[in-house]
This record gives structure tokens, sequence and C-alpha cells, in this order.
DNA sequence: AGCACGCCGACT
DNA sequence: GTCGGCGTGCTC
């Protein structure tokens, strides 16, 4: 047997390379293998870190006098398995981001500071009484309605945890109140493996599948021994998730695991109600609502194999699963899959990736898929289901345009749109209004010199948040109060320009007064429950006009609301980021598909400058297959992704000349892709720093990769490399900023 | 990223 | 006289 004495390994910390450490005689004994956890002493800390060479060719720039001993080696109990561990090297080698700190999105922060206890048994809580009306008559139902659901939902699920219990919209006091009136009880069972029997399924919630439904389940089941990529584009309303069901049915019934991504938080309650209604078998859930010790939990069982199905937001990922069967992203087209800081990675490609190395099958699912799966579709390398009919009688809302060029404007309304918005309230139906703008309007000037509010730190206009008395920016969060008179020229006529939702709101209160209007935006739903409160009111009929953001497209069903009127969409059609319609195209079909959803049909109004704009009427007339298909062939003949690759460098320092000289003597050196800029980002100026970016693109994704090394090897020993903070991101999505 | 070291303004 | 502001440099 060799002795290694020095092992190189990644530590948590964003620098691109590996540091060399010696093994004490001491811990010579145990293997050092890589991907082991080790703790290491680093500047005057200690950190976990992993090893990644065990046998590493000593690089004779270091000083041996330098070189400290490992500290610590972690036991086999918490190591990473090995699938996780090429995962993690071929997303750190992809996204060209620190291997040190891509380790981290695999480490729950309780094995990133020490050695964690070993788990204590999980506590289930289950209902005590014969039957669930005796149960419910000692509960004043009237009173605390949630009490009585809770009950309910515990009755009929024997084995939820106090964390899947939050999820579901309920509080520990709830859940208390239940406990003093000896209604239920906790109880603790023996970990043991999944054991899937026919106890585990409730059969009666399965659903009759349509011919569509039930060949894509037959496809995708033939394929549940290898690796496959499956998309499955059907309209809201098709059933997607009775394919997912039926399909990890399966996976299940091989004592396999499921790992099911979702893009936000917010579609985990409905996503795990759904599954506990079919599954009988342990369900965790990864995502920021979570505590460090409940994320830990979830680790564990994942790892250990006891955890059927892990639900979970981007992160989730990373999870290790000794038994993986099958992995599931739902809303596959959603850009928040993509992270947006530090180490921006996109939850999805990678979760393909996790697939192809564990040659298990992945099923993408969405109404409006993202362009490139639709393009993985055609080319053959992702199998493509199509789901075009809803299973009972509702029918797909109807797409019009309205032209607003020669109509009066109130808050943004057209008179049109408010006849529309009046026959429905009439006939007491439900009218969504949809602006992606919160706030009450998104500037204000000077009527007299034309003054702008501007954020000093962003150059960028003030929204004026009326409710809250403040000029808010909505890139850097600096707030202000709002000048009673113009610092330019003093005069008092300070107006607001343009629309937000809250201006809508008021307006519509205003002139509706008998109706009951509910808004909700990021400022509305700050407050926690607050969301689930104004969506559970809906759903009961107390309110008669929904206005909001995005928060509204997506997941959420009103079955009463036959009306959307969709708001300010213009400036996707001018965009220069040329995903701009794409995702225009996919908001606008997610909110049309909230509407109609009950037997009733809907109707979905979109105000425009630009009736006759191609990519509009291709969209009203055709729908989304065709508009796609359009957007594909354009992005073809521009070489643009998913027909070429691009990756964005951007540099940022608080005075302009640092980051652009930086990226123009990157831009420099020999490349084969093409290089564009360095140019100021779209916003030049925010919070404060100077923005600058480098696009590079090329037809061949190696190409890009090997002019990153490049580029990487030459800003390491760059004078201005610690002046200017840099990074890489691959497959840009946001190319503003 | 942290963290220390280091050199200049308003406070007990 | 000190506390603390964040610029600069380093981490095997």
């Amino acid at each position: 047997m060799t002795i290694h004495t020095f092992v190189q390994v990644a530590v948590p910390v964003p620098l691109r390379q590996l540091f060399t450490y010696s093994i004490p005689q001491e811990l010579q004994s145990q293997t050092l293998v890589s991907g082991q956890l080790v703790e290491v002493p680093f500047g005057n800390r200690h950190l976990v870190a992993m090893v990644i060479e065990t046998n590493p060719a000593i690089d004779s720039t270091i000083d041996l006098g330098k070189i400290k001993p490992i500290t610590r080696v972690f036991t086999h109990q918490h190591q990473l398995p090995q699938s996780i561990i090429k995962l993690l090297h071929t997303a750190a080698n992809y996204y060209s981001h620190p291997i040190g700190e891509v380790i981290q999105y695999a480490l729950p922060v309780l094995m990133r500071q020490e050695e964690p206890e070993p788990l204590e048994q999980i506590t289930y809580w289950r209902t005590t009484s014969e039957t669930l009306e005796a149960g419910l008559e000692q509960i004043n139902v009237k009173r605390s309605p949630k009490q009585g659901e809770l009950f309910a939902l515990l009755f009929s699920h024997t084995q939820l945890t106090w964390p899947e219990i939050r999820t579901l919209g309920f509080s520990k006091t709830q859940l208390e109140a239940l406990v003093s009136k000896a209604l239920i009880e906790p109880y603790q069972k023996p970990i043991i493996p999944l054991n899937w029997d026919n106890e585990c399924i409730n059969t009666a919630d399965k659903h009759h599948l349509t011919a569509e439904q039930a060949i894509t389940v037959s496809s995708i089941t033939t394929t549940l021994d290898q690796y496959a990529c499956h998309l499955v584009h059907g309209i809201t309303g098709s059933g997607k998730t009775e394919v997912y069901l039926q399909v990890m049915e399966q996976v299940l019934a091989k004592s396999k695991q499921v790992l099911v991504l979702v893009p936000e938080i917010g579609l985990t309650p409905q996503m795990l109600a759904r599954f506990e209604q079919r599954f009988n078998v342990p369900i965790f859930l990864h995502h920021s609502g979570l505590n460090d010790k409940e994320r830990f939990t979830t680790w564990c069982q994942a790892h250990q194999g006891q955890a059927a199905i892990v639900i979970g937001t981007r992160s989730a990922l990373f999870t290790p699963l000794a038994q993986l069967g099958l992995i599931i992203v739902d809303e596959e087209h959603d850009t928040s899959f993509k992270q947006q800081d530090s180490f921006r990675y996109n939850g999805r490609d990678l979760a393909i990736v996790r697939a192809n190395q564990g040659a298990i099958p992945i099923v993408l699912g969405s109404a409006t898929p993202s362009f490139e799966s639709l393009a993985n579709a055609n080319s053959g390398k992702y199998f493509y289901h199509q789901l075009t009919q809803r299973p009972g009688k509702s029918v797909k809302a109807k797409l019009s345009l309205v032209d607003i060029n020669n109509q009066q404007l109130s808050s943004g309304l057209a008179a049109s749109t408010i006849r529309d918005i009046e026959q429905v309230l009439a006939r007491k139906e439900q009218v969504l209004v949809f602006l992606n703008r919160r706030g009450f309007a998104p500037a204000i000037n000077c009527k007299e010199c034309h003054w702008v509010a501007d954020c000093t730190r962003c150059n960028r206009p003030y929204t004026l948040h009326k409710n809250q008395g403040l000029l808010i920016c909505h890139h850097c969060n600096s707030q202000k109060r709002i000048p009673h008179q113009c610092p330019s020229c003093g005069s008092i006529r300070l107006t607001p320009v343009g629309q937000g939702t809250e201006q809508v709101e008021q307006w519509l209160e205003q002139h509706f007064n008998d109706k009951s209007i509910v808004r909700i935006d990021r400022d509305s739903t700050r407050r926690k429950g607050e969301l689930a409160k104004r969506l559970e009111q809906i759903n009961q009929g107390e309110h008669h006009i929904l206005i909001g953001t995005q928060m509204l497209a997506k997941g959420h069903h009103f079955p009463n609301v036959t009306l959307v009127v969709m708001l300010d969409i213009d400036g996707a059609l001018f965009s220069f980021d040329y995903r701009a319609a794409e995702h225009m195209a996919q908001q606008l079909e997610q909110v049309a598909g909230r509407a109609g959803r009950a037997s009733k049909p809907g109707k979905v109004l979109i105000q425009t400058q630009y009736p006759q704009h191609p990519l509009l009427m291709q969209l009203v007339s055709e729908g989304y297959s065709e508009f796609a298909k359009q957007g594909l062939e354009e992005r073809q003949w521009a070489k643009l992704p998913p027909f070429g690759h691009q990756a964005l460098i951007r540099a940022e320092a608080n005075k302009p000349h640092l980051p652009e000289q930086f990226l123009r003597d990157i831009s420099q050196l020999s490349f084969g892709s093409d290089i564009a800029g360095p140019m100021p980002a779209a916003m030049e100026k925010k919070a404060g720093k100077f923005r600058f970016h480098l696009l590079f693109q090329a037809a061949n994704r190696k190409v890009v990769h090997q002019d990153l090394h490049t580029l990487i090897a030459f800003a390491k020993q760059h004078p201005l490399a610690n002046k200017v903070r840099w990074s890489i991101d691959v497959d840009p999505i946001d190319l503003s900023w």
C-alpha cells in the first residue's frame, strides 16, 4: 500500500485553485479517498473541505514550509456519494465556477461547520379519535376552521411531519391547540428502508387517463432503466400531474426514489398535498423555508434511502439519493431554475446531467416549454409528448388583442376593457388583471421642467409607492421621501408617470365601489401567510377583481375567473433581450391558463399599442407552439441559443473605467468564439457600482469552453483582477445585469 | 468570501 | 487620546 503524504483539497472560498495539505502521522491509517470531507486550517479559521487529489504532483511554486496538516478526517457516515461528486465536478467545469463553492451546494449547513449529531428519530403526527366526526365534534369548527382542516388532514394522512404540516399552510398554534385537546399525538417509528407494497397507494385517487396521457405514461415507463429525457408539453388543465403520479407509482413500486424539482417554494404545498393524497410513503421537502436541521433531516433520509420522494426547489438537485429512479422538473421553462448570483447554474439543465450520469429517466413538464427544450425535442434528443385535451368539460380561454391607440385609458385600462369587466362582474364571475409592475407608478416627473426623480446609485427612476408614502428604487431598494417640490425648478407639479398595481387597484376601487378588489404582489403579501389567506379568500368568492403581478401567473387556480386582462406587455416586443418575447408569450399563456378552468369559458384581453405586431398576431391566432416554431427559426438564423452557445463575463467596480479596461484587455486575447464588448450593462450603474459585460458566442459549446479557460488564466494574473469583481455566466438568461 | 492589517475622521 | 470607517492583500 502506498502512503500518500499530501492531498489537494477544495476549500469553500471563491478561488479557482486547490490547496495542498499534508496528512499527519496519526491520520495516515485512514484511507483518504477523493470526495472525502476533511477539516483544514485556512488562514486563521478552520473549514470543511473536500479531498480532490490524493496523490498530487507537488507544485514547486508553493513553499513547502507553508503547507499545513489536515486537522480531521470526517467519518464515512456522511460522505457524499460518488454520483454527487461526479455531478459537482461536471457542474463546476461546465459553469467554470470554483469547485470549492460548488461543493457547498451539496452540503447541508450543519455539515459545513462540524460533524453533525446523528439524526434523531423523526416525529410524525397522528390523530387519536376513532372517527373523523368524533374528533371534529370536539373542535369548534366555525370558530377555528383551520384546526378542523388540520385534524381532517392528519386523520387521512398518518405520517406527516411538522415541516410538511407547516408547508401545507398550518401554524404551530393550530397544531398545539389540537394537542391540548388530546385529539392528536406525536409518535416515532423505526427507520426502515422504503419497502413498497399495495398499501402505499391510494387507488381511489387515481384518475382515468385520456388516450394522450396513457400514451405518455407508457412511453416514459418503457425507459425506466435507462437515461431518457421526456418533454411533456401539456396545456394547463391537461393533467400533467396525473402523468407524473402514474409514472412515479411505477418507479416507487421498484423501491426506487423520485426527485421532483419545482421553480419556487410557493408551488411545493400543492405538489406535496397531491402526492400525499396519492402515496402513503415518506415524502421530504427541501426548500428555503426549512431550517438547517430540517434540511439536514431531508438530506439524511434521502441519502440513506428512507425518503421515497423529495420535493424541492433548484438546490434540491444536489440531494444525494441512494436509489434515485426518476427526476421530474415541473414548469421547466421557468427561469427561476437558473440561479442568478454566485454559482449561476441552471437546475433544470443539471438535472438532465444527473439523470444522464445516473442512467435514469427525467421528465420535463410545462404548458409553455422553453425554446431550448422544444429544440431538443425537435432534434430527437428528447422524447416529446403533447397533451392537448383537458379532461372534463373545461375549454381553453380565448385570446384577443385590444388596440389601445384610439381609446381613452383610465389608469392604463381601455374603455372597451372596462366595459368587458363590467359585463363579467354582472354575471357574478371574477376578473383577473395582470400587470407585472408593483408600486403606484414606475416614475414621477415634473410637469414644468421634466425633471425625473432618479436613484443616484442606479441612475434609474424611483418607483412611487403611494401607500407607503415613499419612493423606492426597485434595483437597489433604496428609499426616499416623496418630494413636494421639484428640486430642479421648484414647481409643485410633480406627477406619477405610468401605472403600477397599486394605481390600478385604486382606480378599480373607485370605479367599482360596490365590488371587492384584491391585490396580489410582493408588497401586499409580504406578511407571512398573507398570500395563502388572499388566495383562499379569492376561491371562496370574497373578491370580485384580482389585480397582481406574476405572482398570479404561477400555479394557483382561480376557477371562477372568466376574464383575464393583460396590461403593459408591449415592452417585450421591442426589447434588446432576444428572450423577452419568449418569456412574454410564456407568461401570457400561463396567466391565460388561470381562467375558465371550470366549465365556464374564459376570455383573455391583451391590451397593446401594436395589434399588428407579427409576434402578437401569431401568438393570438395560432398559439404558443406555432409562436415557438417561428421564434426558433429566427434564433437559428441569428445563431442565437439554442443554436449558438454563450457565456457572459460580468465585471463591476466603483469606477467605470476599471471594469471596462479589465474586459478590454481580456477581449484583446485570441479566442475561437465571437466576442461582443466590452459594453456597459443595460443598467450600467447599479447600487453605486459600474458594470460592464463581455459576451462570448460560438456555434460549438467546446469552443466557448476552451476560451473560458484561456480567459481565466489571463484574468487571474491581471493587475486589475483584485480591483474589479468579475464573474462568468455560462448560458446566461438575463443579459441586462 | 472572510479576516487581518493599516492608515485617517468624530467621539467618551 | 481611542473607536471604527473600508481599501488592500492573503489564504496551502
